[in-house]
DNA sequence: ATGAATACCTGAGAGC
DNA sequence: TGCTCTCAGGTATTCA
């Protein structure tokens, strides 16, 4: 599952092999991976052909290739939703199983689209070369160097809503999946049922600055591991076989100490938390 | 303002 | 073996 570290290995990966390269054809596999493309597949292509890709840009998971600006400054906005992929490849690499969209780029290689599921896509920005007008509603995330901690702690105890839920939520912090909200959650032993707005500033600044510290640490992993021509991580190498210390470890005892990792039901899915460490709050003050 | 539910998806794995 | 069911999860949207 693509989270915040995922995506920006990826962007890494497209800023080295994809930046300054023009394209010199698209073809699309599979409509549904635009659907966010509203004027369509059609469309998609027109726009997209011969234009030279300038820079490539993150907020969040939302990444976007800025286009040249002759006509315009807009972009190819992606969001790889629970199994998108970015390959580079050679264009006479056999096509992977769930390919959606192929770049075909100037130097004889191809930008390939590949999604499972289908949750991510593609879409044309129009003027989104800078941001997204699409996206304006995502916050800043953690990585970003005009991340506002104190604005973001003001606003988070302006809201009245569990502590998780609130890290998920991509308009008060962009980034944050269910994987490191988790980890962060552990690592600041804190519940996440706790109410926001009742949090003290110190618990606030302890949970920032682990968001802060799994994320880079899982960027640093996902850094290590791809080669050339594979831009992508992806969950299935690098980061994923890290040690995680709750999320998804049921059952297994808490490495600080010891008690077994418990699991909830929680927005549709489940939250993975140390039942000491981490103590359910006893009602909906603290 | 907040949150709950739902739609969007595929495929791995479980259970029968 | 083959069927059906559950689960996984981010985001947008709609409804309460």
């Amino acid at each position: 599952m693509p989270e915040l570290p995922e995506v920006e290995v990826v962007r890494r990966g497209l800023q080295t092999h994809v930046v300054g390269r023009s394209v010199a054809g698209v073809e699309v596999l599979e409509p549904r991976s635009l659907r966010r493309h509203l004027p369509g597949p059609t469309d998609f292509v027109d726009r997209l052909g011969a234009r030279t890709i300038v820079a490539a840009r993150r907020r969040g998971k939302y990444l976007w290739l800025a286009l040249d600006d002759d006509v315009s400054g807009d972009a190819v906005l992606c969001h790889l939703g629970m199994s998108g992929q970015m390959l580079i490849s050679d264009a006479d690499a056999p096509d992977p199983r769930h390919l959606r969209v192929r770049v075909l780029l100037d130097d004889g290689r191809e930008l390939r689209f590949c999604d499972q599921r289908i949750f991510g896509g593609l879409a044309i920005s129009e003027d989104g070369a800078v941001l997204p007008p699409e996206i304006t509603h995502i916050a800043r995330d953690p990585l970003d160097v005009a991340f506002d901690p104190a604005g973001f702690a003001t606003a988070l105890r302006r809201r009245q809503t569990g502590v998780k839920r609130a890290l998920l939520d991509q308009t008060l912090i962009s980034g944050v999946g269910t994987i490191y909200a988790d980890e962060a959650l552990w690592r600041a032993r804190l519940h996440y049922a706790r109410n926001t707005r009742h949090l003290r500033l110190r618990e606030i600044d302890s949970l920032v600055g682990h968001v802060t510290d799994v994320m880079g640490e899982a960027l640093e992993q996902g850094g290590t591991s791809f080669d050339a021509l594979y831009v992508n991580v992806n969950g299935q190498s690098g980061y994923f076989d890290r040690s995680l210390s709750a999320y998804g470890q049921e059952g297994r005892p808490c490495p600080r100490c010891g008690t077994p990792i418990r699991r909830d039901a929680f927005m549709n899915r489940s939250s993975f938390t140390c039942p000491r460490c981490q103590p359910r709050p006893r009602n909906g003050r603290w």
